[in-house]
DNA sequence: TGCATTTGTGTTGATTTTGTGAAAAAAAGG
DNA sequence: CCTTTTTTTCACAAAATCAACACAAATGCA
């Protein structure tokens, strides 16, 4: 199956590496513009982006303008990045056709969530919305998880991260990747406070806690083939 | 079981997308149009749509021009959406076939329910007038909510609320999805106005209150398997 | 073994989110 | 109009979560 393009414009390097890096390991394929020029010049060179992610502040050619030019002459759907000051200029933005606005900080998962929840509508596949593996099981449309037949309850960002392993079954996860997944791409704090969750997840998935296996020097795993 | 074709003319793209997206939550396939002219090729080259959904404003062609258009060739149900201001021309809808006017702005809800009104109506499935789940009895017909037996009293958006929550048994709903669904869509006010009907309908129907949880960080669910 | 580094864990204060009562605003009904 | 009801906003209280810290335990390495 081929990549689909995604063309994404923010004029902060960290941020497009970042969406990038997480877009690319989602297997999507990524352009990236710097500017909302770049942007357009990307955008004509390019004839099947399936998609766009503007943040609204660029240079030289604002989102707004960039969605502008875009909507004149295709429907490609179009992702907002917006600043959470900023108030977010609805009427504005649907006017223009904005599919979906995302409040900078966000996280990752959030973001590629958006993305495949519009690609899908748009026509593709199903993401998997209930996750299982050996005994635990995940509903994320009713945001409950069992152990062997138990419900147990998570908070937020313990059901996040619960769900960020079993999705990454059997891959080496350093605590770089989780932050930059699970946790807003802002946040600058200690990466120790993974650990206090990996512990709150483990002692609340009981013997399943082990699961969760510890790389040492590196990060986490959460046990499982492929 | 095949999806029942909708077909939705408006120029706003901003309203189409929450028709889009709610009516294709709700199980049925939906066909846009952001013009008269677009809505008639849509409407010949799909032999079969099960109903319109038509803006009266709309470029190139008209609402009425369009269900003109339609009723010489077919009995397809037809609902208009008319702008609050403009009056309601109901000689002229009839004369022309219109089965039901819905005026903007309205709730996603409503319209929903209108639409599988009609194509229960024209001879289709039907879908549930009265909900029930253990020992909440809802009678959507009467407007009336039985909590173990005896009735109680709800304003009109607690009824709403309840209703929503009662069809969305076990899905975790975000605040978000709630003021898109219950409110109407020009509805921009604080998200927390939610929190305080939650508040009260969980007071009305007292130690059934608990069935609606709250999700932290998130928004709430009301109890229920499946 | 001993040392340096990394991880596990209990605790705590700060932050964020939600609950709640009351006031303000808006709608509905006379 | 004025009254009554409903809806929304606001402000503060209550609750839950989160991040940081400190120290213990475990690990890797010489």
């Amino acid at each position: 199956m081929e990549a689909l393009k995604i063309l994404v414009a923010d004029d902060e390097f960290r941020i497009r590496k970042l969406v990038r890096d997480y877009l690319v390991k989602s297997g999507y394929e990524v352009l990236e513009a710097a500017d909302g020029e770049e942007a357009m010049d990307l955008f004509y060179s390019h004839k099947d982006i399936a998609l766009l992610v503007l943040d609204v502040m660029m240079p030289k050619l604002d989102g707004w303008k960039v969605c502008e030019e875009v909507r004149a002459v295709s429907k490609v759907p179009i992702i907002m990045l917006t600043a959470r000051s900023e108030e977010r200029d609805e009427l504005k933005g649907f006017a223009l056709g904005v599919d979906e606005y995302i409040s900078k900080p966000f996280s990752l998962k959030v973001l590629v969530a958006r993305i495949s929840a519009i690609l899908r509508r748009v026509g593709g596949t199903e993401p998997e919305e209930k996750l299982s593996y050996r005994g635990i099981e995940v509903d994320r449309t009713a945001h409950r998880v069992f152990v062997d037949g138990e419900e147990i309850e998570l908070s937020y960002k313990e059901f996040e991260l619960l769900c960020f392993f079993m999705e990454n079954k059997g891959i080496a996860l350093s605590r770089e990747k989780i932050l930059n997944s699970v946790w807003n791409f802002d946040y600058y704090g200690n990466a120790r406070t993974i650990d206090t969750h990996v512990k709150k997840l483990r002692s609340k998935i009981g013997p399943k806690g082990d699961y969760i296996r510890t790389i040492w020097g590196m990060g986490y795993k959460f046990e499982g083939e492929e």
